[in-house]
DNA sequence: ATAACGTATCGCCAC
DNA sequence: GATACGTTAT
């Protein structure tokens, strides 16, 4: 081949590349084709970092590193050649054999790991991958931290003295075993809170500071010491009932690279390519395990915005993305600023909120957007109004023909979502709640998990502990310390305790009861180890032979039905689950899914109806129109970051990700009174939101909503115009119950406040209210919701 | 010894 | 406002 061919192939392979991935702009196409080295982008948010990793992953599968490699395979032959140039200018698709030719060290998608925060995440970058590259999309390693350890540790648990489907211990469950610490250890809770002696040894694990070198360290530090004690008391907890809590899933899996070369090596020629998606909510743990994957292949692309950086509460450190390219030497850094989600006018008021952030890498976001509707800052009496008003614009806007799923609400706290909860369903807004209290959070559903979970290891004592007694078998707590007592004594696990009973004097009089539930708990383990019945199945059985249900019908609890209603849906979880993982399917492998999952996970976006969730919880999505409520001092920045500037920076940080979310609309809402915690308090509004130019907001107040209060004055109301305000005020917007009376049919003539005369033509019962469509004398045909149309009948 | 009842406490964000 | 604990009734 000559020079002058190859000049030319290697042109064509860049124009060809350029043109497979033209539908993204210059940087994107810059961080897609640098595949080998170092890789660092800083991603602004809405500049499209997803797909950045989706088609980077889809060029490396596809061509390798063509893009910037002078090598040339082979000379295709004319007519290929051919083909793709027609193909070039047409646009159409290229055939796979013209892929094949052009690549250079493509890279079989199973050598490819991509990180990500969430499995919701994680699935979307699955079903992407899986539309882009088909078939071998499905072979990417994509999924979490906890996860890709979580599956290596159970190759490799033996090596760290697991069994390979040992278990993973949620929060919930964590805390429970320190309290068992605590009591074990004689450590009251009032001098050292099951709470520190967690976070503590979060941080150490973090740190990776073991058990023994924390006592060590701990010198004549007494807290520290006694804290040490719960570290080692807790850890053989944990590795007695073969469990493993969040962090441990990370710190062994170092763990387990350090001491076995073997494996690491094993990992680190397997992982050619690892790519890591918000970084910048990574921890030092985390950053040391994507460390020393890539150590061989220097692969490593990490994408994140240090302006994004809102998990510093639990270890999270800017630092890993700060220093990236002081631990990464020659990396290659690029930065995606344009933005394709928001408005000019969002974009501009986040810009201008994070500018007020010393620690920072410095970007300015730009788009190419309209400047779209103002912010609207609006300023309501209590919560309760707060809540009103924006049921109110959902429900204006609905009317104008926006769907229910374009709204979001977004607040600080879970505990701000019951008011506004309320006030949707009295105003009929379809709604759904993230977050609060998970499906797997809900104390039955627990039990449940409890019960499989010792069915799978009758050796996890925490669970055991949990069930035990539950429903009422008559073994108290007296029995049960007794049992523990022994186990501990003997070397030997509860249950085994449980089991030989009778064996045991302290035991005889509850021998029966102990030994009929560890027989039962027995059997169903012997069932699950004979592989014959599906784990519906089993779970069916549980339930008849626990009667969990029975008693809990007994129970009298108001709630028992929506109690039982869970219980059984459970069963559907299970076989959902079977379902999806066919052969693979294991009451370890369901289990493990169950505790790594985050309710963000259950997001579906399909449904019409408006989403609420915590700001946390949103970093990722985008949605039309949001609602921030709760912009106020004390709340948003909470009350214990006000005096803490790093924590105002994160809390900045935290307003800079929930303003970006929304695409065309933005909603800053604070009540001037609120109740919180029992007291009512009287809040100044953010200085997030005072930190946006004035040009970009729409203020408005209470009363300048509704016909103005002739009590009502401008500036700083009183309680009593306040309160008297505040009554009108809500009185005009809840009209659900006493408005529906009023009927409107095909043929009416109505007026509306702005859109002035017009005849409904027609009306379609919805849900409680009426859907109307009326066609205006002046302003057209518009669909309204008749109860907050606020129509009157001609 | 166990269960039911009443009282004190403490609150965020999440894998 | 729920949940964890301590107290009392069986």
């Amino acid at each position: 081949m000559t020079d002058w061919n190859q000049e030319k192939i290697i042109g064509l392979r860049k124009k060809v590349l350029e043109h497979e991935f033209s539908r993204m702009n210059s940087r994107q196409r810059e961080a897609v084709f640098a595949v080998n080295g170092p890789l660092l982008v800083l991603a602004g948010a809405g500049s499209g970092k997803t797909t950045v990793l989706v088609n980077r992953i889809a060029n490396i599968v596809r061509f390798g590193d063509a893009y910037h490699s002078s090598e040339v395979k082979q000379e295709p032959d004319t007519g290929l050649l051919d083909e793709i140039s027609r193909c070039l200018e047409t646009g159409a698709p290229l055939p796979e054999s013209a892929c094949d030719t052009l690549a250079i060290n493509p890279c079989p998608p199973w050598k490819i790991m991509s990180i990500t925060f969430t499995n919701k995440a994680a699935n979307e970058m699955k079903e992407r991958l899986s539309s882009l590259l088909g078939k071998r999309g499905e072979e990417v390693w994509a999924s979490t931290f906890h996860s890709t350890c979580a599956r290596m540790l159970r190759r490799s648990a033996d090596r760290l003295g697991f069994s390979s489907h040992f278990a993973i211990y949620d929060s919930d469950d964590s805390k429970r075993l320190m309290k068992e610490c605590q009591k074990a250890l004689g450590i009251d809770d009032k001098k050292i809170s099951y709470k520190s002696a967690l976070s503590e040894i979060s941080h150490a694990k973090d740190a990776m500071i073991g058990p023994e070198e924390y006592l060590r360290d701990a010198g004549n530090d007494e807290r520290a010491a006694k804290i040490g004690l719960l570290y080692r008391q807790y850890q053989s907890r944990l590795k007695n009932a073969d469990a493993m809590d969040f962090d441990d899933l990370i710190f062994n899996t170092i763990r387990l690279f350090q001491k076995n070369a073997d494996v690491l090596d094993y990992y680190q020629n397997r992982f050619r390519y690892i790519l890591v998606d918000e970084y910048q909510d990574t921890n030092r743990a985390q950053y040391l395990f994507v460390k020393l994957l890539s150590e061989k292949s220097r692969n490593l692309c990490v994408v994140g915005d240090d302006d994004q950086s809102i998990y510093q509460f639990r270890g999270a450190t800017i630092e890993n993305i700060l220093s990236f390219e002081k631990t990464f030497p020659n990396a290659h850094v690029i930065r995606l600023e344009q933005n394709y989600r928001s408005t000019k006018t969002i974009l501009s008021a986040a810009n201008a909120v994070i500018a007020n952030n010393e620690n920072r890498k410095g970007k300015t976001l730009w788009t190419e957007n309209p400047a779209g509707k103002k912010i609207d800052a609006h300023v309501s009496f209590n919560e309760q109004d707060e809540a009103a008003y924006i049921a109110g614009i959902i429900l204006d806007e609905v009317s104008a023909g926006r769907h229910f799923s374009d709204f979001a609400v977004l607040y600080r706290m879970n505990s701000q979502s019951n008011t506004l909860e309320r006030a949707f369903t009295k105003s009929s807004i379809p709604h759904r709640v993230l977050g609060g209290l998970r499906f797997f959070d809900r104390k039955e559903v627990r039990d449940m998990i409890a019960y499989l979970s010792v069915i799978c290891n009758p050796s996890d004592e925490i669970r055991l502990l949990r069930i035990i007694n539950c429903p009422k078998r008559a073994i108290g707590d007296k029995t049960v310390a007794a049992a523990t007592q022994i186990a501990a004594g003997i070397g030997e696990n509860l249950f085994y305790v449980l089991k030989h009973a009778e064996e045991f004097q302290p035991l005889q009089r509850s021998a029966k009861k102990l030994t009929d539930f560890a027989n039962m708990i027995q059997d169903m383990n012997s069932i699950l180890l004979e592989g014959k019945t599906s784990l519906a199945d089993l779970y069916r059985l549980m339930l008849k032979k626990t009667g969990y249900v029975e008693a809990l019908a007994a129970s009298g609890d108001e709630n028992a039905q929506d109690r039982i209603d869970n219980v059984n849906e459970l069963t559907s979880s299970l076989i959902q689950y079977e379902e999806e993982n066919g052969d693979e399917a294991s009451l370890p492998g369901y289990l493990e899914e169950v505790a790594l999952l985050a309710d963000i996970d259950n997001y579906d976006s399909s449904s019409d109806s408006v989403v609420m969730m915590t700001m946390h919880s949103a970093k990722g999505l985008e949605f039309p129109v949001v609602f921030l409520p709760g912009f106020e001092e004390g709340i948003f920045p909470g009350i214990q970051a006000i005096f803490n500037p790093s924590q105002i920076e994160e809390e900045r940080r935290l307003a800079y990700v929930a303003i970006t979310r929304a695409k065309e609309e933005l909603h800053l809402v604070c009540a001037g009174s609120r109740m919180i915690f029992g007291s009512t308090q009287r809040n100044q509004p953010s200085r997030f939101a005072e930190e946006i130019p004035k040009e970009l907001l729409e203020v408005s107040r209470a009363y300048e909503r509704k016909t103005p209060a002739p009590e009502a004055r401008p500036s700083a109301p009183s309680y009593r115009t306040h309160s008297a305000v505040s009554h009108s005020f809500g009185a005009a917007w809840k009209p659900a119950a006493e408005k529906s009376a009023e009927k409107f049919r095909a043929g009416d003539t109505v007026i509306h406040k702005t859109f002035g005369r017009g005849m409904v033509l027609s009306a379609v019962p919805m849900g409680n209210d009426t859907l109307l469509e009326i066609a205006f004398d002046q302003s057209g045909t518009k669909k309204l919701m008749a109860n907050y149309a606020r129509l009157q009948k001609k």
